[in-house]
DNA sequence: CAGTTTGTTCAGTATTGACTGAACGTAATA
DNA sequence: TATTACGTTCAGTCAATACTGAACAAACTG
């Protein structure tokens, strides 16, 4: 049983680099890994304060994932900070997301396949299989986001 | 029905930039679009005069794909150079190289939700579901990896 | 053996994009 | 109205990394 505190700061780390290896800053990453950790709302200028980083990248970064559906901005009366938090399950507009992308390019790829002339079948089939492969990637994605609603008791 | 020449280049072309969203160098993906395209296979040098780029970068990023299990590199007699094809069906090692990156994240996670103490219950809940969402993830991606088999008659 | 071909390595360059921080507009407050 | 607090924007900086190309070692050729 380690400290809470280191725990946490790995946590946050980790899902920072998590999510910069998928393509997204490194900063929106840590953004989310407070919010899942912490578990409670955060005001704009604590989370700059907390990640140590500029107001400049909170704004950008918060937009951004409020926008995938990661996060949600919500209002305190009386309060005229933007205060966010994480919603309520995440996960499920994560995947969606990720399998729209597979399957734009899958769409992309078969396109380009359509275009080829008659004479090239073997060619043809082996760009349509590329695209299969986008398209059967969508869709397990998507199969993994009806898992998601359920318990995670494994 | 356009022409040949220009589906083929737009096509290595986006496999280029497709395999750079996945983080992933493009010069990478542009070999494995001119190998997928026409089928057969191209000498190193062929590789880089053929995707004008420099030998150095041929040299790293085939050795990547081959290791990787994309692509295969093979020898003819009576020739001194290295040749590389596309591998009899890729998909499968590439999912299943995705699914296992899924699968690693879900367990740093887990690893971490396991250093919480008995208290944080919430927290841990929390920190589980993340991890969850990996495993689910990289579930999924093994599920689409079993129909990348079949035909892609779709 | 000298000369050629081939692939690798690595230092240097170029490029991409994240991040900062100051300037700004807006809205609340007194 | 003046002041303060807040979030956004964007020009500039910085860091990470893809790419080049020359130097190199190894293996073949004559």
């Amino acid at each position: 049983m380690q400290d809470v505190a280191e725990t946490r700061a790995r946590f946050i780390e980790l899902i920072g680099m998590v999510t910069q290896a998928e393509g997204l800053p490194r900063i929106s990453g840590r953004i989310l890994g407070l919010l899942i950790f912490d578990g409670r709302a955060y005001s704009f200028g604590d989370l700059a304060r907390e990640l140590q980083v500029s107001r400049g990248s909170i704004s950008s970064n918060a937009r951004m994932l409020a926008e995938r559906g990661a996060i949600e901005r919500i209002a305190r009366p009386g309060d005229r900070q933007d205060y966010y938090q994480i919603r309520e399950n995440p996960y499920d507009t994560f995947l969606k997301g990720i399998a729209a992308r597979a399957e734009k390019t899958a769409q992309d790829i078969a396109q380009l396949a359509g275009q080829l002339p008659e004479g090239m079948g073997e060619t043809t089939a082996r760009v349509r299989d590329y695209a299969f492969f986008y398209k059967v990637l969508a869709e397990g994605i998507l199969i993994a986001s009806e898992k998601v609603g359920s318990k995670p008791d494994n």
